[in-house]
DNA sequence: TTTGTGTTTGCAAACGTTTGTGGAGCAGCC
DNA sequence: GGCTGCTCCACAAACGTTTGCAAACACAAA
């Protein structure tokens, strides 16, 4: 058992101060000339600021961010929420999903804001009301709709500083990309060098996957001679590799393109394919979604397509912030590009 | 401009409760009461505490936990923070980073605690004293020392709950991998391939990374005719793969043996050296370090350290939770293991 | 000396909870 | 009926800030 740190301390080191009002009386004033001083609010002489200020950094003294907070209804955290609709656990290590918790990670640390991370497992309907009534947030990202739309609309209806990023086209403000254009762009890329006997391999209950097949099958089906067929595979880490080894191993000798609905699973269904003995992109095209910093880093590097994430995270951050000062913020949609490399 | 959502609300709807009191004064008893009901701390009879319970749910009240944190001074907020003592920014969707961030996101999960991520740029001396000063947190996980083990040393001498992940031997509580041990697994194992001329691809001034090179070099040094020649590479996927691509250009055909002190590092430098028409493993054997999701899924797949990051997360947040409890705990060292897939 | 103008600071009421103390009401017992 | 022992709940004091209001003060002008 370690000695207690605080009784601890050298006799030389100042007595510690635990609120604003013991420091006031240290220095002879009122607690609320202490916060003036230390917040930088309201107006006070330079004199006793730099005075105040001298006191309290001598004494390692810091204000109770929980208390200023309470009092001041803001508090500064922004919480980001990935719903598990349909997922297993460990979902947070998603590359994708790392990818814009680090961006808009960059963004809020740039607008001064701290971030409370959610996994929600949504097994009760008011999994997105306790979080936004909470009183701990300033506002609210949710990334992916998983399979709660009604729930995000319920809650997006009253309360404001709520941002998704999904599907547009719901009462809730969103930002994200065309995923009916990126999924066209993809299979274009395939019929355009040459592939015919296509597959799409992704998990259709999330609304933006779903699209991305949408673009994908109308763009197959306005060509003659091409055909597209959907296999579902699931965006889970410790599924993903044995959905696509059985497509392979049933398939991958049938179609010469493969459109994968995320980076992570082109990956993946790369190098089986190569175990298979199939070439990528001779023998099999393979064409990935999102952009993802991996895909540079793959062999031979991803073709796919950008699904712009910074901006989006960017955009995500800007949107909430207006929200937050009650200001409107439409909808975004991203408009998709298509980025060749080699493997297709 | 949205119509204001508390007035646009159909008028069935009851009208927002906005505390406790207002509760209280709705239900005919006195704010104690609903707290006792609400909480399910406290003696209070089956009745009332239905029958209060009930009505929040009608009204969609909720505590606010802003205050009755403040009241009960726990947070149930445990702080993650990166310091960014070399590095630049977008750090945060670092793989590793990520995969240990999702990982005690899931023990904290476990144990009912949110998450705050932190990322810091330690300009100032006391960015540390600020997070745990704040108020806010329970406690505070840092993950890698980078070059700040005297301001770490400093704040975890006078308070308890910080956790450190990284290399062992200070004065503060840390869980983490024998570095050393690591090292010399890897390159053992090149040895024992027959690989004679190593290279170390590092950032050294982390002290885990110099630990890994320790090791490494203790290894090459006991066995005659092997030689292990250190090169700088940065762990920003910014920097990244030019200094492996130089690395390569100049010395790929000099060396038969490579250990990478990351997997993402031994990622993009199997995938340089195959550009550059060398054959992995028969020209190159790569060992990485870290046993990450992505090491299955290169090609060929990773022979690498795992430094166990899921266990790690474990024992942080256990040593964490002890030392919140005020009760000792203390540091830990993983013994990592050799995992041999292909690539060495 | 008084009045007026500005600046600095103290006072006290919030913010929305939790919780120790004690009182009211009731039942059981002698 | 008085006492003890219970259960259930009200009261009020915290938790550590912020901030509107007004008092106190300084200084210059009249």
């Amino acid at each position: 058992m370690n000695a207690d740190p605080l009784t601890s301390e050298t006799a030389g080191t100042p007595r510690r101060i635990r609120n604003i009002i013991e420091l006031a009386e240290l220095a002879g004033v009122s607690p609320g000339t202490v916060s003036r001083a230390l917040t930088g609010k309201g107006a006070l002489s330079e004199a006793t600021r730099e005075r105040i200020k001298a006191l309290a950094s001598e004494h390692g003294f810091r204000l109770n961010q929980m208390a200023s907070r309470l009092r001041t209804q803001r508090t500064g955290l922004i919480g980001v929420v990935i719903p598990l609709g349909h997922a297993s656990r460990q979902h947070v290590s998603d590359p994708f999903f790392m990818t814009m918790f680090g961006a808009l990670a960059d963004e809020l640390t740039e607008t001064g804001h701290d971030i409370m991370l959610k996994r929600v497992v949504p097994d009760d309907a008011d999994w997105l009301e306790r979080i936004v009534d909470s009183g701990m947030l300033d506002g609210t990202i949710v990334v992916g709709q998983s399979n709660q739309l009604e729930a995000i609309d319920r809650v997006a209806r009253r309360h404001l500083p709520v941002v998704v990023w999904g599907k547009a086209g719901y009462a809730h403000c969103t930002v994200g990309a065309d995923n009916v254009l990126g999924g066209e762009l993809a299979v274009r890329r395939l019929i355009d060098t040459g592939r015919r006997r296509l597959a799409f391999l992704g998990d259709v209950r999330a609304p933006e996957i779903a699209d991305r097949l949408v673009g994908a099958l109308a763009t197959s089906g306005a060509v003659a001679g091409v055909s597209l067929q959907p296999y579902e595979v699931s965006l889970s880490q410790d599924e993903m590799p044995a959905q696509i080894a059985e497509f392979v191993a049933r398939h991958g000798r049938e179609v010469d393109g493969v459109f994968c609905s995320s980076d992570v699973m082109a990956m993946v269904c790369i190098r089986i394919l190569r175990d298979a003995g199939l070439r990528v992109p001779e023998d099999v095209a393979v064409v990935g979604f999102d952009n993802l910093a991996i895909a540079t880093q793959t062999s031979p590097p991803l073709t796919t397509v950008n699904q712009k994430v910074a901006e989006g995270a960017h955009l995500i951050v800007k949107a909430l912030m207006a929200r937050i000062e009650g200001e409107a913020a439409p909808s975004q949609v991203l408009k998709p590009e298509l980025v060749i490399r080699e493997s297709a």
